[in-house]
DNA sequence: GTTGGCACTCGAAGAGTGAGAGTGCTAATC
DNA sequence: GATTAGCACTCTCACTCTTCGAGTGCCAAC
């Protein structure tokens, strides 16, 4: 993309003027916010050009030009510069983090919610991909005849469990002879690595007889299996109906109704991850801008998400969905800090 | 409230025609639409009536009439009839019941979501309330050096744990005489009846160290004690947005506002079960209509919970908010075969 | 490359209008 | 006394028309 400077200074005007107005901004209005040492004439000219790009549309003939996709994109690319949040905004943010919490999943919440209020619009997280951590302990404990609750202790301290259904006959010491010999054998192993025939194999010279033996492996291979389930937090969607962005009611039905499906949702996140991975992406957040974004309703809102750490191995996501006219460096630094915090509150954890 | 037969038909017809074409109805409509053996004055009179008895109003001088608030109450507490759902919706919904479930948790919230696709709209349910509930078993792992799960397996078969925190110094056999010594106290002891005292005069002829001994026994009563906490799982939000009723952006922000807190509905809930619980009503389902409700942004909709039970003593709601405008009979009927699917498989866990 | 000027376009907002549905009231009827 | 026909009146909704203003593109001049 040439652009010469005063273009850029432009499309990073009109981009900044629509932002705050909610308004196509015009030649004019250009000129009188903005100190231009050229006529309305001269930036007409370079909107024109501007257009011809892509960068900016008109959303009818005689109104003025608001960003396109790539208008924001361009802008967020190499127009923008992030600033530091003050640190009353820091202390603000602050305040919402709550340090007393005990389990992952609640500190995660705990970010969501902090995220959702200090941005106003739709935030996300996703658990920990817990697929390259490993098994640091696995118990089996009866609950009562035909039922047992397998609890999994995993490294980076997270704790999984599962009520499962077992053979009525069995009892307590099969069951702890079957659970000690599968700790014994998968401590210590990533969960990606762990698959049926591991756990079969772990369970074999327990002499519990064979079907009932291989039920209970089986279930406890599924309770595995189920901890590195990602499990997807999303609060704020009523903040969307407040925004100008959505004051029409299908836009906003379409939007919730998509955010209403969070699996979806989640698989988008997983997608965003994936691929910023492959490309090797260093930026610390990720962006997807309008119809960048493939699920629907979200073409007029921008997903913004950056990756938080519990241990060096194992990851997730946090972010946001707002309106494509969101004043991006704040909430990416928002994001960022957000997430500094939560990593902070994860390191006590380990 | 002493109406004769025809007004209680003109105001039965009222509320269906409204709610059906979801305009005011007047006399002229109100006559081609049924077989009143009476002429159009006659029903302005009738209609007169009824507006002098707060049963019915006019959105504006010239428009039909519509049901108040007082007017729904008396449709539902007088006049309607509550028909059996057909085999075909039975089958629809027990399509969507989940029966290879195998946690309270998922059951509840699979009825949840059966129940918001059936009515369309936002449904909920509470987890059930155990305080009557108790103990079979309590178990204290060790995670790691200060950290620990407290795994309770409560009567009605549900499993619940807590991860907290306790003295470093702590090891395996301690943790497991303080946790065989709780477990043998308070077996069988409600929820509702242990207390930190309870707790604390269980442990005490364990050779631990005081202190220490003392953080413990308070960690355990803290995981009790939040085994009770209720949740609440709402869904279907969106499904509001596609209703006419709705379809003012304030109103639906206003309402999706309240809803999102989440606590403040699990509330109300209580509140309501509470005063059912106390007028020592036996219908098998609860209602509020449009201002009775206390929430905020609720003016418009109704409120229809019925009670599930887990066991004799333990039990919970669930239930449904839509909008004024709807079928009772068919939404309660809908609540109504929902909570009895839920009960017959809370049946098989216990 | 920049500028002033000008004709043109288009949407938003407001005013005016007529149709339609509904009401309340009155006087006549059963 | 309840019911009815008739009628004048009210009020909203949908439509059309108009005006206003912001903005544009283009051209000729600087």
């Amino acid at each position: 993309m040439q652009l010469d400077n005063r273009k850029k200074e432009v499309l990073h005007a009109i981009v900044d003027d629509y932002v705050s107005t909610n308004e196509p901004v015009g030649s004019k209005s250009l000129i009188e916010r903005h100190s231009f040492n050229v006529s309305s004439a001269t930036l007409r000219n370079d909107m024109a050009e501007l257009e011809h790009l892509g960068l900016i549309e008109k959303p009818h003939t005689s109104a003025g030009r608001i960003p396109s996709d790539k208008g924001y994109r361009e802008y967020v690319n190499s127009l923008m510069t992030i600033e530091q949040l003050t640190p009353r905004e820091q202390l603000e943010i602050e305040k919402r983090i709550d340090s007393s919490i005990d389990e992952v999943t609640d500190l995660i919440k705990n970010a969501t919610h902090t995220l959702s209020e200090t941005t106003g619009f739709v935030s996300l997280a996703m658990s920990p991909r817990l697929k390259k951590s490993f098994l640091k302990q696995l118990k089996i404990l009866m609950i009562e005849p035909g039922k047992a609750l397998v609890v999994m202790v995993l490294s980076a301290g997270v704790v999984k469990d599962k009520v499962v259904r077992i053979p009525n006959f069995l009892n307590d010491e099969q069951i702890m002879k079957i659970s000690g010999a599968i700790e014994k054998h998968l401590t210590g192993k990533p969960l990606d690595e762990i698959t049926l025939v591991t756990v079969e194999t772990a369970g074999k010279n327990t002499d519990v007889p064979e079907p009932l033996l291989k039920q209970v492996l089986y279930e406890a291979y599924a309770a595995i299996k189920q901890a590195d389930e990602l499990n997807i937090y999303l609060e704020g969607e009523h903040r969307m109906l407040s925004l100008p962005d959505f004051s029409s009611l299908g836009r906003a039905r379409d939007l919730l109704g998509t955010l209403s499906d969070s699996g979806m949702v989640a698989g988008y996140v997983n997608e965003m991850e994936n691929a910023a991975r492959e490309a090797g992406s260093d930026d610390s957040y990720m962006i997807r801008i309008g119809q960048e974004i493939t699920l629907e309703g979200l073409d007029d809102c921008s997903f913004i998400t950056a990756t938080y750490n519990l241990t060096d191995s194992v990851s997730g996501n946090i972010g946001v969905i707002g309106p494509k006219r969101m004043l991006y460096s704040k909430v990416i630094s928002q994001i960022d800090f957000v997430k500094k915090k939560l990593n902070e509150e994860m390191k006590k954890f380990t």
